[in-house]
DNA sequence: TTGAAATTGATAAGCCCTCTCAAAATTCTA
DNA sequence: TAGAATTTTGAGAGGGCTTATCAATTTCAA
């Protein structure tokens, strides 16, 4: 059992690496706990982050290791643009995208209607949903004046 | 005013053209004329249809004509795994898409409840929707056995 | 018809991500 | 705890998809 701020998380690491005859290695508890910190975030752009204290981390095994948390159920990825965000699931439950396409601000959001209404889509078309998305774009208020 | 089968939408293109200065090509029809009959497509695969009866048209063309017909608003661009999927607009009015993960079988559905729901969240936050894009991944009945 | 401007096709380049592989780290076994 | 077996790591190569480059060609307004 893991102690410290993010214990729930190490534990649950720990759980899907003894699972699969992985190793629990310095790297690996170093991105956890990087990761943890943020509410979604590019592979590139924690590379950048961990590369002020850690210069010999390969950006390889940021990847590695943030498919590894999704496998783990600790990340999930999601397609935006070009790149890859890894949202972190723990840090806020699920949630949608609002986005401007004026100055690109994003609003986060959930709305358990909506996904009441996708499941039962799903169902009537004999799918299992795995995840989805849904995104929204837009004016915000200040880029329709 | 064109004639034809795609009138509409070749007449679309032609004022999306004039009013930004571009030309009208024996490429661009051709290749509207062979999108038109799609639901949807990749331009790799545009490409190799294509290239029975014209050899020599340019994979880069397809990329470029495709992104021009989404800036026209006769297509819409989708991404899905690795490869963007060109949507056409016309030939089926606004849907969203239910995605296989195990054969890539793709399953289109429109539900107003839900564009209604998306209206009032984006109305909420100040946004005023212009497009959207909802997308559920799972596994169909055949994969999920 | 003419010439400025846009387009084309071939291919190089770019981006994001995964693969490769030898060295290092971790875990198991005795 | 030493030694062996297995996994992981980091650096860079490789790969898939898309866009940029550029000289030759085509379009189209005047
Ligand atoms: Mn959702
Ligand atoms: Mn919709
Ligand atoms: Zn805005
Ligand atoms: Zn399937």
């Amino acid at each position: 059992m893991a102690s410290g701020k993010y214990a729930k998380e190490m534990d649950a690491l720990k759980e899907h690496l003894a699972k699969h005859h992985l190793k629990f290695t310095r790297q690996r508890e170093l991105i956890l706990n990087a990761f943890l910190r943020q509410e979604h975030i590019t592979a590139e752009a924690m590379y950048h982050q961990l590369a002020k204290t850690d210069p010999h981390l390969g950006l390889a095994t940021i990847y590695r290791t943030l498919n590894l948390f999704c496998d783990a159920g600790i990340a999930q990825a999601r397609h935006f643009g070009s790149q890859t965000q890894y949202d972190n699931v723990s840090h806020k439950g699920h949630h949608d995208h609002l986005i401007c396409t004026g100055c690109g601000k994003i609003v986060e959001f959930e709305n358990c209607e909506i996904e009441k209404l996708q499941e039962e889509v799903a169902a009537r078309n004999g799918f299992s949903i795995q995840t989805h998305r849904l995104e929204l774009y837009g004016l915000c208020t200040r880029c329709r004046n």
